[in-house]
RNA sequence: CGGGACAUAGCACAGCUUGGUAGUGCGCUUGCUUCGGGAGCAAGAGGUCGCGUGUUCAAAUCACGUUGUCCCGACCA
């Protein structure tokens, strides 16, 4: 592409409404405009960028067997009132009716009409196992939009699922999607782990994410400094080793006036944290339960909801603390309340320690388990850094930041017994099929290839995904020699099918740098006043020196270093 | 959904307290000079100050409402 008369702009400063710096490097580059809330376009840089990382993919998924297909984003409501997951997915779902009042909505995600294509091609065993997938525009109606691309309402996908007869087969199939996504991500040239995760919404039996390492991601992934152990904070185990007990101490209430948080009380009365517990309510279900942890632990929902094997796990309106307790928010505790009280494992564990009055005011100190009922044991808290390792009982777990980039999860049975795709196996019996699906979210890949790729100049594109491979840049368009010369490598380039870009225009040398530097082109050929010696000059934008080329040789060195 | 902030030119912002001609920097146009890492000088273009109602002789400025955006929290695949 020739940059003059072209669609091409760029902006010296961060725009103000961009909270992360891959949305501000984005914007800035002109590859994408904010339209409303978590909803982009992609102009032509930035489409181009897209369309790179969707083509790796559809490349490693053609690989695997799996074939493309296109479904509909509008969709009838009553589809995913069939699956039952219209209430589950709940406010989340954009929705509107027809001229006829029927209910339709945009589709948040596909199992539902996947599953109805393959009922069209599934009969018997023989026509097990298949693979299909599609890029589409999934629409979710997010409460807080945020960073850029990362966390947006409406995006495209890549979303893939698999059908076999059993869960052998889902494990060969599984296994080939995470080998074609490990693929996809090395050749997008991501920092990723892949972390055991949460099931969530989509149910099922095992699901593990794709995470890009980085600084901002929403995710705390739990990683050991010893083995190979990877998990999302919402599903790592906690191990906890036994304590022995102290000699009980007597019982006593104490005065707290005004203190519900546990920073004052470590503050005002010097009880370390490790002698305190706190007790919140939840209401899991529709039912209200106690539940308790170490004052230094946070609750982990996720445990909670899986528990209970609950549909809603939500914490308390303060209105029903102070009726359930008899007490101001804050002095919740397990001894002498109504309510069923689940415990942390590590409380076994404590002994002496403060709690909750239900009192407003006091706490009690001394406690021991023997003073309160525990309905429930459980591990219910989240891991932290430097506990001990779940996998190999030796590491200790540091903790990192991760963006969500893909996810493989093996479904089971649950569609098909939900909806109805069944097959006659060798015995002439009717069994249900078993399905996995596979996501991967090709803009949160883009936002997360620049957190990892850029420097105080802009973006610095691995080859693979960079809108353009080369960009020449005529250092003074009025040379004609300089034009000359640039024309012919930019159509010897093309030629040679390598993506470039010529900056023919008519600005200031710094300006051009500056630009091609904010877009993140790999490689820059300079040609200016050195062609007198027969030399331009290549620079590789993830590094500092420039070198100079003998003309006729410069097709090759860049064709070398495309290709390191 | 709860709490907070903001909305003035393409971008970033000032002006508002104390009502009276709408400003600055970057970007854009034209001319001259300059020309290898975001040039200088000069002359310009560009805004019904988010929208609505009210108060007032007079509203960017005050009041009320409304919409949008952002932040913190809740929620989340």
């Amino acid at each position: 592409m020739k940059l003059k008369n072209s669609y091409f702009y760029t902006l010296r400063e961060n725009v103000k409404d961009e909270d992360s710096l891959s949305g501000n490097l984005l914007v800035r580059s002109g590859m994408i405009k904010k339209n409303s809330s978590g909803i982009y376009m992609y102009l032509p840089l930035g489409y181009r960028v897209l369309k790179k990382i969707e083509k790796i993919i559809r490349e490693e998924m053609d690989n695997s067997g799996a074939q493309e297909v296109l479904m509909p984003a509008l969709i009838p409501e009553e589809i995913y009132e069939q699956s039952g997951r219209r209430a589950l997915i709940g406010s989340s779902m954009f929705s509107l009716k027809d001229r006829f009042g029927k209910p339709f909505v945009l589709g948040p995600t596909h199992e539902e009409l996947f599953l109805m294509a393959a009922q069209s091609n599934v009969k018997s065993y023989k026509d097990l196992p298949f693979n299909i997938y599609q890029f589409q525009t999934k629409f979710r109606d997010e409460p807080r939009p945020r960073f850029g691309l990362i966390r947006v309402r409406e995006f495209i996908m890549k979303d893939a699922y698999s059908f076999d007869a059993d869960l052998d087969g889902l494990e060969v199939s599984y296994r080939k999607m995470d080998k074609a996504y490990r693929n996809s991500f090395d050749r997008m040239g991501l920092d990723y782990k892949v972390v055991r995760a949460d099931t969530g919404v989509m149910g099922g039996l095992l699901s593990e994410e794709f995470q890009a390492v980085t600084d901002i991601g929403e995710d705390t992934l739990v990683l050991c400094d010893h083995c190979d152990y990877a998990s999302n904070i919402e599903v790592a185990e906690c191990v906890e080793t036994p304590l022995e007990l102290e000699d009980p101490m007597t019982l006593e209430e104490l005065y707290t006036p005004n203190v519900g948080k546990i920073k004052d009380l470590v503050d005002n009365y010097n009880i370390p944290l490790e002698k305190m517990t706190k007790s919140m309510i939840y209401k899991i279900d529709g039912e209200f339960y106690l539940i308790m942890v170490r004052s230094d632990d946070e609750i982990n929902e996720v445990k909670l909801q899986k528990l209970f094997n609950a549909q809603s796990v939500v914490l308390a309106e303060n209105d029903d603390v102070v009726r359930l307790t008899n007490a101001k928010v804050g002095f919740a505790g397990p001894v002498n309340t109504t309510l069923k009280v689940i415990a942390d494992l590590r409380i076994k564990s404590m002994s002496n320690f403060l709690v909750g009055a239900n009192k407003s005011d006091y706490h009690l100190k001394n406690v021991k388990l023997s003073d309160f009922k525990v309905h429930t044991f459980a591990d219910i808290r989240n891991i932290k850094e430097g506990d001990v390792c779940p996998k190999c009982n030796e590491g200790r777990i540091t903790f990192s930041k991760g963006i969500e980039i893909g996810n493989i999860f093996k479904l089971g049975d649950k569609y098909a017994k939900a909806l109805g795709l069944n097959y006659l196996d060798k015995n002439n019996q009717l069994n249900p099929v078993i399905m996995g699906s596979y996501g991967i979210g090709p803009g949160r890949c883009m936002a997360a290839i620049v957190e990892q790729h850029h420097d105080d100049y802009g973006i610095v594109w691995p080859k693979e995904v960079a809108p353009y491979q080369v960009a020449i840049v005529v250092i003074n368009t009025k040379v004609e020699a300089q034009n000359d010369l640039a024309n012919s490598l930019y159509t010897q380039l093309q030629k040679a099918k390598v993506d470039v870009i010529l900056d023919d225009r008519d600005e200031r040398a710094g300006v051009k740098f500056n630009d091609m530097d904010l877009i993140g082109v790999p490689v820059r050929i300079t040609v200016g006043k050195t062609i007198e010696n027969g030399q331009v000059e290549v620079k590789l934008r993830n590094e500092k020196d420039v070198q100079l080329v003998n003309i006729d040789e410069v097709l090759d060195f860049v064709n070398s270093k495309l290709n390191d």
